[in-house]
DNA sequence: TAGGTCTAGTCTGCGAGTTT
DNA sequence: AAACTCGCAGACTAGACCTA
């Protein structure tokens, strides 16, 4: 995961400080909120440093046969891609798998959350399926959409969440995703949740060092001792 | 009809990648 | 190197819709 300490944040001018009436404590926040967003790219890092990634996607769409494997290609190489028509929308990642004679393409979408924002469901899935529809001739194999909410382990809530706009079978859960692309989803976990005591650490000890907030801690006897 | 719920649009905030 | 663009999370709001 990523560490408050390594997050830059708006030193001063930010929402946060306006909260609070207060830059040092905005800064704070601020650092906090940078964190959360660095973790939704570091999920996307992490898993393309545990599994295949595809070099050339037009070279590797030229196959009607795919090696035995699993292979993805992500946004970048998606970027890149000139066989494929995006359709105005590009998929996180497109995961090529073939295992006893069977093969197919898993195009998914994945989310740090543990649902999907309702509002954006709808346009969501309908980028999915445009994408889907639009290049059907160009894949040589089966295709299937996945939404993928990787902190949510149960299926029917991502359902839920898409007020059920989707089939059933469209919706992934983090495990899911990881069997699909036989990596290891507890060890994704465990290495995410070892910034947390570092970042409670930074955190309360950045807390302390504001002096409006040792100002208020005083009022309640606290502060000097710690919270 | 009033009140609750759902949906979609807008806004703020930030990191990371791309373009100039 | 700076400016720009995109993606993502979450809060707020207004209008549509539903239900007692």
């Amino acid at each position: 995961m990523a560490l408050i300490s390594d997050s830059a944040g708006r030193p001063t001018g930010s929402g946060y400080a306006r909260v609070f009436g207060d830059n040092r404590l905005g800064e704070l926040i601020s650092r906090v909120h940078a964190t959360s967003i660095r973790c939704g790219t570091e999920l996307e890092q992490m898993v393309k440093q545990r599994v295949t990634l595809i070099d050339d996607l037009d070279d590797f769409l030229l196959m009607e046969i795919m090696p035995e494997g699993v292979f993805v290609a992500d946004k970048r190489e998606l970027k890149a891609c000139r066989t494929l028509d995006f359709a105005g929308s590009e998929p996180d990642f497109l995961v090529f798998k073939r295992r006893r004679g069977q093969q197919a393409c898993h195009v998914i979408e994945l989310k740090d959350g543990d649902s999907f924002d309702t509002k954006k469901a709808s346009a969501e899935r309908n980028s999915m399926h445009s994408f889907i529809s639009y290049n059907a001739s160009r894949l040589p194999y089966i295709v299937h959409a996945y939404f993928c909410c990787f902190n949510q382990t149960d299926r029917s809530a991502i359902h839920d969440g898409f007020k059920r706009k989707i089939a059933i079978e469209e919706a992934m859960t983090g495990r899911e995703f990881c069997d699909l692309l036989e990596i290891d989803y507890d060890e994704i976990r465990t290495e995410r949740a070892q910034d947390g005591p570092a970042n409670l650490s930074f955190f309360v000890a950045a807390l302390q060092a504001i002096p409006a907030v040792r100002e208020e801690l005083a009022k309640y006897g606290l502060g000097k001792s710690g919270i």
